[in-house]
DNA sequence: CAGTATTTGACACTATTTCCCATATTTCCC
DNA sequence: GGGAAATATGGGAAATAGTGTCAAATACTG
């Protein structure tokens, strides 16, 4: 398995629809995702066989970290689990669609195990993509694929 | 199964129901519900199969912790099991709602195994939803879903 | 035991959501 | 290069969900 990857632009329709790309919905295992914000940048998208380990974490930690329970539920209270629809497209409530400033453009973002779901600004400004290697890049990046 | 999501405002009736989102019933495995206040803030609606996984735990720590056993008898004498109606509604006691300062709107939280009841308005006064992550709260956040 | 009050269950309405069909564009293969 | 399959996107129709109201059943009281 080679995981999610590349990226992909589409359009937001007027209900909150977005296809997700063909090859993705062929790489997932099965046909659920979970849906929610952990950074304010964009929404992460988990296929059900990934969040089933995520969701593990989270029941363990909620319990034995009394101080991450409020700030846990805030996140899970605005998740949602979503399926794509007979045309590959899955919904994006409202309420999410704000908090990472959706709005037509939509940038999806094979991260592997995950995919990430950005406003294509907000990404560009993340990410400039310049080649300039600085040195402790370079050093990193060697230590990592050299 | 990917756990109770997400949050569902409703409306408390006259008669003390309010409904389950129908999200919510389809997840649940069972149709009957434990329903009880252990935290003063909110109430919390545990699924009977999660339930009694909780009771055992009770059970056993009222026979170890004679410390905790006036407190386990407090919480557990105010705690009902519900069952939604036909139309999906289960009834809250008005001892219970009086406790969770419940009237009018009803804030349905999804808290993965189990669901958390509570007045809107105090629920944002305990989770303010401001996108400002500061250091510490973006740190746990990638060690959880980093 | 009767009458009354309260609780429980069911029906009905309306807004929303979900499902499905259709079209345009792209990609792939022959 | 041309045809066929697949993919992204748009819109309309049917089903569903939440809520208010009413009726039946149960419990309570005098």
């Amino acid at each position: 398995m080679t995981g999610f990857l590349g990226r992909f632009e589409y359009q937001l329709d007027q209900k909150g629809r977005v296809s997700l790309p063909a090859d993705y919905r062929r790489k997932a295992t099965g046909t659920r995702f979970v849906l929610l914000q952990w950074e304010p940048s964009h929404l992460t998208l988990f296929p059900e066989d990934v969040w089933s380990g995520v969701r593990e974490r989270l029941l363990e930690l909620r319990r034995d970290r009394r101080d991450l329970a409020d700030m846990l539920r805030d996140v899970m209270s605005r998740a949602t689990d979503v399926e794509p629809d007979k045309q590959g497209r899955i919904l994006i409530p409202g309420w999410l669609q704000a908090r990472a400033k959706l709005n037509g453009g939509i940038l999806l973002i094979g991260a592997m195990d995950r995919i990430e779901i950005w406003n294509p600004e907000v990404f560009r400004s993340h990410h400039p993509d310049d080649l300039t290697a600085d040195a402790r890049k370079a050093e990193e990046m060697h230590r990592i694929f050299g």
